[in-house]
DNA sequence: TTGCTCCTCACGTCACGTGAGGTGGC
DNA sequence: TTGCTCCTCACGTCACGTGAGGTGGC
């Protein structure tokens, strides 16, 4: 019954939360949901974590990013006990790994079409600022200002916005 | 008093939620949100909408993908009425456009690293799947497998997973 | 004793999804 | 008359945010 806090660094929920770059209501949202144990507990009821606490918090947070759920990061960490066998395990890794590196693909290629539209939209804007046409808006975003370069099209999308 | 829908392209929310790719209860929602109008009503209480109501849409989903709130998309819309000159007006889109800009950059950014990342773990994965060691998975993601070649470290990210 | 952190409810938020129960329109 | 679409509530979901009211621990 002796204390046995002499092993690994111990912090409370503030200084994981902290580290980790998640919110404290978060952690404690993982926790509901299976996701993370605290280590032990103090006598008052103060949730105390260790390292490897912290190293779950990582594997969250990238998780995360590559766009898994909670539930579908859930069953990651059970992939073990709910397969039968460890190659079933691991091909069903593949699986849903090789699914997001799909998705995480096109949202490449999709960003990179909306990076050259705010672009243009932007020149546009840029060149509507320095321009004391009256027509300014009323035309759309410039759309016939004569200091706009010529051949320089109105993106389609454009068109709708201020009425 | 006479009927006057000789105009244009008449749709039903149906009709036009899926020309738009959206639910039918996106389209109701953003009229909530005070986004987007029918065009008229039938005698019944059906909405019907024009072509505006399709560009609108459009526009709602452009903005969307770049990031906007529907909140912000609001104010996109109503920028004109809130904003005292037009130039005003027109600072405002390049200042939110350009911070867009830079949400989308920052994002390409950490999915080209994640890409990367998602592939190095792949490639541990198939190894593994062609493997018969005993430690598969014990020793996480045959971290020490004779068949993976030497050098290739395993990325800290996943010395958690499965446990 | 003062301050800061922690605790547990429990309701709020965002952008819709999903029935329930009823009606329009070809 | 049958089927499909539409209508309005209204509660559910996901991943937390945000108090309320109370206690731990240096």
């Amino acid at each position: 019954m002796a204390r046995r806090n002499r092993r690994k660094p111990i912090m409370q929920i503030g200084a994981l939360a902290g580290v980790a770059g998640v919110s404290v209501r978060a952690v404690r949202y993982y926790e509901e949901l299976g996701l993370i144990q605290p280590t032990s507990h103090s006598q008052g009821g103060f949730r105390l974590y260790g390292e490897e606490c912290l190293k779950r918090l990582h594997v969250i947070n990238f998780l995360k990013e590559m766009g898994l759920s909670l539930t579908e990061i859930r069953q990651i960490f059970s992939a073990r006990q709910s397969h039968g066998s460890d190659k079933s395990a691991v091909r069903y890794l593949a699986a849903v790994f090789s699914e997001k590196l799909n998705l995480v693909n096109a949202k490449i290629e999709t960003l990179g079409r909306m990076k050259a539209e705010i672009g243009s939209a932007l020149k546009m804007l840029r060149t509507c600022e320095s321009c004391d046409h009256k027509v300014l808006l009323d035309s759309i975003f410039c759309g016939d200002c004569a200091l706009l370069e010529s051949g320089e099209a109105v993106p389609d999308t454009f068109k709708v916005l201020l009425q």
